[in-house]
DNA sequence: CGGCTTTGACCTGCGC
DNA sequence: GCGCAGGTCAAAGCCG
């Protein structure tokens, strides 16, 4: 009865209706989600006429409810589906018309709002994407970090503990090296300018994560060092030269640049300003390096002139500036000076960046230093933790065997990191008298050449540079070079990955590696400890 | 004569 | 504002 009345219902435009409407509903009835699925399960290989029905069906009962759902959708959207009902519903002269051109209009607006939603979708998935990126990058770097502390931790303790058994076999001389190693840190304490050098560090170590954080190469971080802001850090800085090496442009301190005009000059060029800045930043980012040498300079592959000396407040040994001369304009300067403690350590800092080619013999020296500051400049992240500031990372990785052997120093004025390599004066060899850095270097029980790739790929050069310039003969022990020549293949991979990428991850990576290879080498330095004798000086 | 060193003067920033 | 210290300039002198 109820059933037959709405099919009665003839020739009316409804009765369209309700025949386009009332087999969907049959059809709903009858399929039925669980109906359909279970039909279509068991009806796959015998009937596909059926099958294709029940096809149609789902499709025609899923198409109507993504219809309506999109009928919804569409209805929030208030302006569109009013300004379209009050357009067609102004002319009631053909209902077939505006239901055509509705229609339409519905089906356009649909197809819309799915490109809409098919787009934002994609862009939430890429969102999602890009984010796992970034936390599985932080997480390999985070780890890569860790790693590195665990190991180096390891290697301390491992030297540490030979000292340890050393000592207990009541060699006198252990208890000595032990005491060598403690005593060098506090000379390293007084190697900056002020007492309260730690303090500092801390302090403008969060100066800098401000300044340096998201990652950003050196070369596009800010000045760091608030005295150099102004007049003065513009005036320094010229136009851009070539893109010669890993630094930069770090360009050439002009004092001929009348700061005015200079800053005239700039004024309408904010990028330009920032670009000088931040090149500025790199080159006041400074690498000292401590030698015990009698000579009144290093010699490192680089020409210097001499452009001034002074004598600077609390040591008696004045300090000379050296500009290099290699290249006209070259923006590198260096200065030199006596440690006033120990006169015959020479305390040698390089500012800046060669923008020339340099002759093999000066690349070492130059990526040392290089490669130092650029760490150093982009090592400021995120930690407070002293274990895991990137800054002591950075010490631990270039001369992790004495956690005091490279220094980072950023107190005022310039963000500097030491590297010491000398051997404290109170060893206990008083015959030893190299001079020698790296030799001296390789003498520390606890060396390792795989993990100093900078320093000892200064090393390296260091020989050459003594046996080629200053005619002095090495010593040239066997087991000596033998241990420098089994440097030389991991030092190279990992001295080139870090000279030539400041990154401070790819740094730590190329560190690790060198650990991971150095480790294989370590018993050839035990050998090397009371034969490295040189006599380097090139005096 | 060109390149380098020496050295007093000058500039700049900072602290008081 | 002044003094101090660090850094740089540039004239004078030296050297090969």
């Amino acid at each position: 009865m109820i059933f037959r009345f709405p099919v009665s219902l003839g020739g009316s435009r409804d009765e369209t209706r309700h025949d386009q409407i009332t087999p969907l509903d049959e059809r709903r009835v009858v399929v039925g989600e669980v109906d359909f699925f279970s039909d279509k399960r068991d009806r796959v290989s015998r009937e596909n006429i059926n099958d294709d029905e029940d096809d149609e069906a789902s499709k025609v009962h899923v198409k109507m409810e993504s219809s309506r759902v999109e009928d919804n959708d569409r209805s929030r959207d208030v302006n569109i589906g009013l300004n379209l009902l009050t357009a067609n519903t102004g002319s009631d002269e053909s209902t077939v018309d505006d239901g055509l051109s509705m229609d339409m209009e519905d089906k356009r607006a649909k197809f819309e709002n799915a490109q809409l939603q098919e787009e934002l979708k994609k862009m939430k998935i890429e969102n999602q994407r890009l984010r796992e990126m970034l936390s599985q990058a932080t997480n390999n770097f985070n780890s890569l970090q860790m790693q590195l502390v665990a190991v180096m931790r390891q290697q301390e303790q491992r030297n540490s503990s030979q000292d340890h058994l050393l000592a207990t076999e009541g060699n006198a001389e252990g208890g000595k090296r032990q005491e060598v190693q403690t005593m060098v840190p506090r000379q390293f304490m007084d190697l900056g300018p002020s007492s309260g050098a730690a303090e500092q560090d801390a302090e403008v170590s969060s100066e800098e994560r401000t300044m340096l954080r998201s990652g950003s190469p050196p070369l596009l971080l800010e000045n760091s060092n608030p005295r150099e802001s102004g007049k003065r850090l513009l005036a320094r800085e010229e136009s851009p030269e070539s893109e010669s090496n890993a630094w930069g442009n770090p360009n050439k301190v002009s004092k001929h640049n009348p700061p005015s005009g200079s800053n005239n000059n700039n004024n309408g060029n904010r990028n330009l300003i920032d670009q000088s800045a931040a090149e500025a930043t790199m080159r006041k980012a400074r690498v000292s390096v401590r030698a015990r040498s009698e000579a009144t300079m290093i010699t490192d592959g680089c020409q210097w002139r001499k452009y001034g000396q002074k004598m600077a407040k609390g040591n008696p040994c004045p300090r000379a500036y050296y500009r290099c001369t290699m290249a006209g304009g070259c923006p590198v300067r260096k200065q030199v000076q006596r440690c006033a403690e120990d006169r015959s350590i020479l305390i040698t800092t390089y500012e800046g960046n060669h923008n020339h080619p340099l002759p093999p013999a000066a690349m070492a020296m130059a990526s040392t230093t290089t490669a130092a500051a650029s760490m150093l400049l982009s090592g400021s992240v995120s930690s407070q933790d002293n274990l895991m500031n990137p800054t002591n990372l950075l010490a631990r990785a270039i001369l992790p065997c004495s956690s005091s052997m490279a220094t980072i120093s950023a107190s005022a004025p310039f963000p500097t990191i030491t590297l010491d390599l000398t051997n404290s004066p109170n060893g206990n060899n008083p015959n030893m008298t190299t001079n020698n850095p790296l030799m001296q270097f390789a003498q520390r029980p606890g060396f390792n050449p795989g993990v100093l790739p900078q320093v000892v790929g200064q090393g390296l050069y260091y020989n050459q540079q003594q046996s080629k310039f200053s005619g002095l003969q090495l010593p040239a022990q066997p087991l000596q070079m033998a241990a420098t020549s089994s440097m030389a293949e991991s030092v190279s991979a990992a001295s080139a990955a870090i000279a030539s990428d400041p990154n401070f991850a790819a740094a730590l990576a190329a560190a690790i590696t060198s650990i991971i290879n150095g480790s294989s080498h370590q018993n050839n330095n035990s050998n090397n400890t009371n034969l490295a004798t040189s006599n380097g000086d090139n005096i």
